[in-house]
DNA sequence: AAGTCGGACAACCGCACATTT
DNA sequence: CAAATGTGCGGTTGTCCGACT
């Protein structure tokens, strides 16, 4: 891990590296990170510096483990986003993509082959959590892996009008937003939902549990009004929260 | 005490999209 | 408008460390 490619450090940093991150982007600023390895004297390239600084080092980020509450809508949330760790985390305030990707790596991601425990299959655990199986019974609602991704080739596009925020957080125009969900022949959630539960059908791991993911999509999206919809994707966590805190009280007094 | 296993997480890598030149 | 560059993301790998045998 020490070795260098074109001269450049890898592998772990050092107290001494992450000082001179943090002081250079107490002066500079975020961004520009192409110049920060010069700018801090650092011998690392930019890649590195701003996954360092954004996985490790940001003072907003929450070290520590995941509290129920937190797993919780991460569950619901992966249900409803998928591999979306960018978006998870941002309604995760203090976790990070890669935080919430290796939690879900670790903790769920395995439960999917139980009966795996030996080392050579761990690789393949792994990769399990993002399966092409698994890919098919999520809700992909980003544009820019929606072509990539989905099975909907041929359906419109759903514009959301994505913002990053300085924070790390992530927002959307709620005008795009509403005018595509309303936009074409078809609302683009109901055909999600609508390959959800086929996909679910079809998927590799057929338990139990999928009744429980079916129904929690099925009452996701039958409870939710646009404007709930809405703020599911909106930076206020809150409203997430109180959203998903409705939905639950609502399912617990239909159980 | 030594070896093995597996969880946890930092870091690397490649790709795609966005922006700049 | 195309190429180059910058940025962000998701998947994967490597390493550390505690638990277990």
């Amino acid at each position: 891990m020490e070795g260098s490619s074109e001269g450049l450090r890898k592998g772990a940093w050092t107290a001494e590296e992450d000082s001179l991150l943090r002081q250079c982007i107490d002066k500079y600023g975020e961004g520009k990170w192409n110049k920060l390895p010069l700018r801090a004297g650092l011998n690392r390239c930019s890649k590195s510096c701003r996954e360092r600084w954004l996985n490790y080092l940001k003072p907003s980020i929450k070290r520590g483990k995941f509290g129920s509450d937190e797993v919780d809508l991460l569950l619901r949330l992966h249900k409803l986003l998928g591999n979306r760790w960018s978006l998870i985390a941002g309604r995760l305030p203090g976790r990070t993509a890669n935080d919430v990707k290796n939690y879900w790596t670790t903790h769920f991601g395995k439960k999917q082959e139980p009966c795996c425990t030996s080392k050579t299959r761990k690789r393949y655990i792994t990769c399990s959590a993002a399966s092409p199986a698994q890919k098919l019974s999520v809700i992909k609602p980003r544009p820019q892996s929606y072509n990539r991704c989905s099975q909907l080739i041929g359906q419109k596009e759903v514009e959301l009008g994505e913002v990053s925020n300085k924070d790390g957080s992530i927002t959307y125009n709620k005008d795009k937003f509403m005018n595509s969900l309303m936009d074409g022949e078809s609302m683009w959630w109901e055909s999600l939902l609508e390959e959800s539960q086929v996909a679910d059908g079809m998927g590799p791991v057929a338990t139990t549990t999928n009744e429980a993911d079916n129904f929690f999509i099925n009452s996701m999206f039958s409870t939710l009004d646009v404007e709930q919809l809405w703020s599911l994707f909106n930076s206020d966590t809150r409203e997430v929260d109180k959203v998903l805190y409705e939905f639950n009280n609502d399912n617990d007094q239909r159980i």
